[in-house]
DNA sequence: TTGGAAAGTCAACATCGCTGACATAAAATC
DNA sequence: GATTTTATGTCAGCGATGTTGACTTTCCAA
């Protein structure tokens, strides 16, 4: 694995990539990033009424049709009231759905309408466009690296729930 | 490049990694890295009576000693206004120093304090702590593709800012 | 000397976190 | 069957952080 010639400082351990400068980098990347990450979307939600909290929830309820309340909160990380608020508003404004769970009623199972769905399309399409633009001129390697570190860093709980959506490995 | 082997379904093109569901996984990696990411100064910063925001200015007020106001609402994309509320509580708990410009009487240069250094190193000694199990985990070739999507993700003009920061390339 | 840029300030507001308290319904347990 | 626990919803209030708009002060530069 170790191309001839790169040698140069690397005398058997070669930490480089873990000096104080390269950690500061990388988080000045994830605080940059994420602002990028997050404007496309929060432009598109301007137009609605709606904020960021809104789009993770219809995000998540996209991606798991069906979750519960419970489940939404805890990968959310937010409390019951503060998820509440939002989720009345999608739930009035017809883009959720929240059907009484048929094994146990005190549930609710969480679905996109279809005005919900083609609103989390909308935001998507803008955010995965961003992001295949980003894949495309890292690569593949690169793209494989940037989800090895983000998962990495995660805490171990989130992280199960991150692995626990579709197409969970690589 | 190409390892011997590892061929299979790339029959030249092999774009699987652009698929709409790796673009997904990668959203939520970044969610979910960006959430863990934040914890540990969030947690650190309830003590005092500060929150992210102070962070943000403590941080690249730190980088970037002497920085002007102006330079500093741009790198953090925020209104004056907004920023000023979060510097007047530095300032007024001495953990910035604004100094009048030297050349321009109007500006003001930003320098921690030795107090607001030293919550600067509490800070960052958490998130870097962080970061570089992240690192060491998955190792320097990750490290050097998360860096280089978080880059690609930018937007222009924050990528310079970010490039232009101590240590600019890798 | 005048125009404009940099900075500070005040007011008002929205979003989205939080805690605390309480209500309801249903499941689970004793 | 009675009690407890769980899942959800709701109300009230608060705090951090973002926004716009309006205004002032300072001071560089044309």
């Amino acid at each position: 694995m170790v191309m001839a010639g790169s040698a140069g400082s690397q005398g058997g351990e070669s930490l480089l990539f873990l000096t104080d400068e390269q950690l500061r980098k990388g988080i000045e990347a994830m605080f940059f990033a994420y602002r990028a990450f997050t404007a496309d979307p929060d432009r598109i939600l301007e137009n609605y009424e709606y904020g960021r909290a809104h789009h993770r929830a219809i995000h998540f309820i996209n991606r798991q049709p069906g979750l519960t309340v419970n489940t939404l909160l805890a990968m959310l990380g937010v409390t019951k009231q503060s998820l509440n608020r939002v989720l009345r508003t999608l739930v009035d404004d017809g883009l959720v759905e929240a059907r009484i769970g048929r094994r146990d009623k005190r549930e609710r199972n969480l679905f996109l309408t279809e005005r919900g769905a083609t609103l989390e399309r909308e935001l998507s399409d803008a955010q995965r466009a961003r992001m295949r633009a980003a894949y495309r001129t890292a690569g593949p390697t690169a793209v494989a690296g940037f989800r090895e570190v983000l998962e990495a860093m995660m805490d171990p709980e989130l992280r199960r729930y991150y692995q626990s959506m579709k197409e969970s490995g690589a």
